[in-house]
DNA sequence: CTCGGTATGTGAACAGTGTTCACTGAGAAT
DNA sequence: ATTCTCAGTGAACACTGTTCACATACCGAG
């Protein structure tokens, strides 16, 4: 039985020799997915191997199974990184603008640079492996659909504010998500059809259409 | 030299012999096309292997690159396939209505519905390698791009016909595309979390959307 | 009919993958 | 000082895509 013994020298000792194994552990976990998170950046989903983070980092493969379950665990963990950039940069755009119309462009505009900027981050976190996301830890993913249902508030909002037309605040959210989904998905792996500038005024375009419809009938 | 002699005995043999070796070729290029087809629907993408394919149909596995250069290249012969069914759902339903809007609403239904009933197609065409609709032959190449041209098309019949309000066909297109494209995307990644109704509803909202516009503003 | 050539399929090999597991070796606990 | 715990290793297993020397069967020509 350990006593919360720290009197006795040996107590002391003993306590700090287990705190500092604990924070070596913690930093070897973190060696381990800071190495994965470059690799994963830098290679894609494709190309990213166990074996090479391993090796990367100077340990035997089988080392990495004492800290992450599986190879899924480990992409988890660093999806995890993906989404606190994600749900950081949302949320600032989410309370830049004053007005509805600005706010709605300024995350949407954020949105889609995320997903610019952090290819292999959104593949992994919303076209390769979502369930990824919530299977493993409850706590986590929460997270996941916290940055889902933050658009719906806002639309709520707006739609209470008399800034958008009514109806269910759900359902123009997730029509408005398919929307930015779409235009970063097609721009992450259609690359060689649409450059960023051509992302940029589709989701221009895309806004217009949200707000005014295409149809010609007033 | 190979002359065209069919006048002799020997000459019809000979042609025929040919002739018998060459379907004998195509038939086991289908045969593996076939199975490669079956297996990548039943398994999925990541599932799929070159040596499971050969097993299937009782070859070794390097039999199969005497028929295909890659193990790309036979994906990009299964796409081919799921390219087929795409564009004729996609002509069938061009055709359909007499309206406009009618039409619209029959090709994103018939596009939605496209990748709802083969998500592994449609996940091999537009989200996993839409890079091997591009390089390998110039001739199916285009058969990928006339898909996505013939939306512009009726996009632009629809503006000179006063349907929709003034602008860039293409432009509109595009911003079209993403939607449908975000729509199956998400139904199709996140199964776990929009089942096929909501799909539907979600396309409905987004053809709303589409119309007239989420503004309240007329 | 026999010879030479051509194309086909095989089997083994190579380099890589994720994952498991018996085993060291060092440090902590007693 | 001895036992016990645990991190890390290295080898193995079952896979993957791909290549290549080889056997073999068949075709065309002499």
């Amino acid at each position: 039985m350990v006593k919360n013994s720290s009197n006795t020298r040996a107590g002391r000792l003993r306590q700090l020799s287990q705190e500092r194994r604990e924070t070596e552990r913690k930093e070897l976990r973190q060696l381990i997915l800071d190495a994965a998170g470059e690799l994963f950046a830098q290679d894609g989903y494709e190309a990213f191997s166990l074996r090479r983070v391993a090796e990367h980092i100077g340990y035997s493969p089988g080392a990495l199974y004492r800290y992450f379950d599986d190879k899924d665990d480990l992409l988890f963990n660093v999806a995890d990184e993906g989404f606190k950039l994600f749900r950081t940069s949302q949320a600032a755009a989410a309370t830049s603008g004053s007005d509805f119309t600005q706010t709605l462009r300024a995350m949407a505009h954020a949105y889609v640079a995320f997903g610019m900027q952090h290819p292999t981050y959104y593949r992994l976190m919303f076209m390769e492996r979502p369930d990824l996301l919530f299977k493993s830890r409850q706590d986590q993913a929460s997270e996941w659909l916290r940055a889902l249902t933050e658009y719906q508030e806002v639309f709520a909002a707006a739609v209470q504010a008399g800034k958008l037309r009514a109806g269910d605040p759900a359902a123009m959210s997730e029509a408005w998500w398919a929307v930015l989904h779409g235009i970063v998905a097609l721009g992450i792996t259609m690359g060689f059809l649409f450059d960023a500038e051509r992302i940029q005024r589709m989701l221009d375009n895309a806004l217009e259409m949200f707000f005014h419809g295409y149809g010609s009938q007033p």
